[in-house]
DNA sequence: CTTTATATATCGGTATCCGACATATAGTTG
DNA sequence: CAACTATATGTCGGATACCGATATATAAAG
C-alpha cells in the first residue's frame, strides 16, 4: 500500500496546460491570474488557458501536493483577493520526471522519423 | 468553414498513446495487435496500451484521415482476421507538428529548470 | 459612470484513456 | 481430445482533464 518516494507513474503524463502551470511556478511563486498571463507568454500565445482549466488545475495540484498556498502581505490591486502558490519539492520532482518522459518520447520520434540520430 | 491545409491546431496536442500509435505506423504498415506489441517495446514497457485505447484510437484516426486501411493478402495466423493500417500524408504531417510542439515544450522546460529565479 | 483589466470560481459538455468483458482462432501441451 | 496460451479484434462504463460560458468582485482609466 505504500508507494516509493520517487514513483510518479500515477501522476504522469501531465497534460500540456498542467505542465505549463507547473513550469510557470518553477520560476517563482505566483497567484492564479499571473500564471495565466505567464503561460500565454511562455508558450508564445500558443496556449491560452481558460480560467476553468487554470483554477480547477490549481485545486487538483494542491490536492496532489505538487503546489502549496502561501500567505502574502496584500498590496493594493484590482480584482478579488489574490491567492499565491509555490511549487513543493514533490512538484519539482514531477516536473523533472515529466521532462525526462518528454525527452524519451522525442528520442523515439526522432528515431522513427528517420532523422538520423538513433 | 474551410481550414488551412497545414493547420493541425485542432488535432494537437496528441495524447501519449495516440502519438505512440502513429509513431509505430511511421516505421511501416501494421495491424492493430502488432502496433500494441510495438508500442510496448518502443516505450521500453513504460506504455502498455489497453485494447480499448488501441482500437478506439484506430477508429478515431481513420475518421481524422491520419491513417488508412490497406488490403493485405492473408497468410495463416491465429486469431481474428487482421486489419492493417498505414499512415496518410496528413498523419505524417501531424506527427511532425506534434514533434515540433514537444521540442518547444522541452525548450521551455529547460529554460525554466535551468535558471531558478531568473 | 461606464468600460477595461485584474482576479477567482463553478458548471455542463466533450475527448481520450483505461480496465473489464466478449468473441474468435491457431498452436502447444498434458 | 481437452485445456491452455498467444494472437487478434471489438464494446462498454467510468474517470479525468480540458474548455467555453457564465458569474462575481474590485480598482483604475476614460
Amino acid at each position: 500500500m505504500h508507494q516509493l518516494p520517487d514513483d510518479f507513474s500515477t501522476l504522469l503524463p501531465l497534460r500540456e496546460p498542467t505542465f505549463l502551470i507547473l513550469l510557470s511556478l518553477a520560476e517563482g511563486e505566483k497567484h492564479g491570474y499571473a500564471i495565466l498571463k505567464d503561460v500565454t507568454e511562455l508558450s508564445q500565445e500558443r496556449v491560452i488557458l481558460s480560467t476553468g482549466t487554470l483554477y480547477e488545475a490549481l485545486v487538483r495540484l494542491l490536492d496532489q501536493a505538487l503546489i502549496e498556498r502561501i500567505d502574502t502581505q496584500e498590496v493594493q490591486h484590482p480584482g478579488k483577493a489574490r491567492k499565491a502558490y509555490r511549487l513543493t519539492l514533490k512538484g519539482q520532482r514531477v516536473i523533472e520526471a515529466e521532462t525526462v518522459r518528454l525527452q524519451n518520447l522525442l528520442a523515439v520520434a526522432r528515431r522513427r522519423l528517420g532523422s538520423e540520430g538513433g
